[in-house]
DNA sequence: CTTGAAAGCGTTGCAGG
DNA sequence: CCTGCAACGCTTTCAAG
């Protein structure tokens, strides 16, 4: 990992399909080179894959939220786990240091989906004790 | 947008270099008609780029956190969101609905760099009064 | 939407430096 | 790490159905 990977990983984060020949016209490195640095990249796992970044709001998902959730006791976190990773509009879970146990950020057509998400599958699920919403008015910035 | 787009966007999902032979196999259509669409999906902006994912681990971005601002009054906007968009350990900012008017999501090497933002940073920021830091412990999905 | 053919481009592998 | 060459694969464009 030197300053040519990383530019060259900063070129890929802008245009995932920008070839190696492009690439190499821009870090001054022949083709193989840049093939060979980008194969390493993958294989070492600093390349987790290649994808593509959608528009969320042409989706159909005009609402981002972040809920907050607090767990009763250790031994639901198994069932809540599971029943998260199921949910496709649950974007991100984290387990959190602080008041909260989880925060989740959801994505969602509107409101009324957000509030079934919440009483129909998140306060459904064994050992959540409270929850807290925070709706998204805007977002000014997101990237991974 | 039908089914077939929906897959195609899946795919692409799972891995962005997919070439159109690939895909065209796994969705019964021929190669100039699924590069026809996927040509289609970028131009209406379905697909906003192309892109690859890193591990956040292996760039040393061993800390993820939350950070809830309040800002004191709406002039002070402008400088905060300047301020923000230039800081590359912001990953994203989001204005919310509720006692607290942005949530950031940052990453950094360690607790150092996170003391550093926030008193350096953030809280230089003009109309900044206030902030409050949820560390992530751990994460267990995380996608866009 | 399909197939088929032709042309162009990028990659991959192997040489030798 | 470089260059050069050759082989291969994929894309793109076109015609015709």
């Amino acid at each position: 990992m030197d300053r040519v990977d990383e530019e060259i990983l900063r070129l890929l984060k802008q245009n995932g399909r920008m070839t190696s020949s492009e690439i190499s016209k821009r870090v001054h490195l022949s083709v193989p080179a840049v093939a060979e640095r980008i194969r390493k990249l993958e294989d070492s796992g600093m390349i987790e894959r290649f994808t593509v970044r959608l528009n969320r709001e042409q989706t159909g998902l005009h609402l981002l939220a972040f809920i907050m959730v607090e767990l009763e006791r250790p031994e639901h976190i198994v069932g809540f786990r599971e029943r998260i990773l199921a949910t496709d509009s649950v974007l991100e879970c984290h387990h959190m240091a602080g008041s909260y146990d989880y925060l989740l950020k959801v994505a969602l057509p509107g409101t009324r989906e957000l509030e079934q998400l919440i009483s129909q599958t998140i306060k459904q699920i064994e050992g959540v004790a409270k929850t807290n919403t925070m709706i998204v008015l805007s977002t000014m910035k997101e990237e991974m």
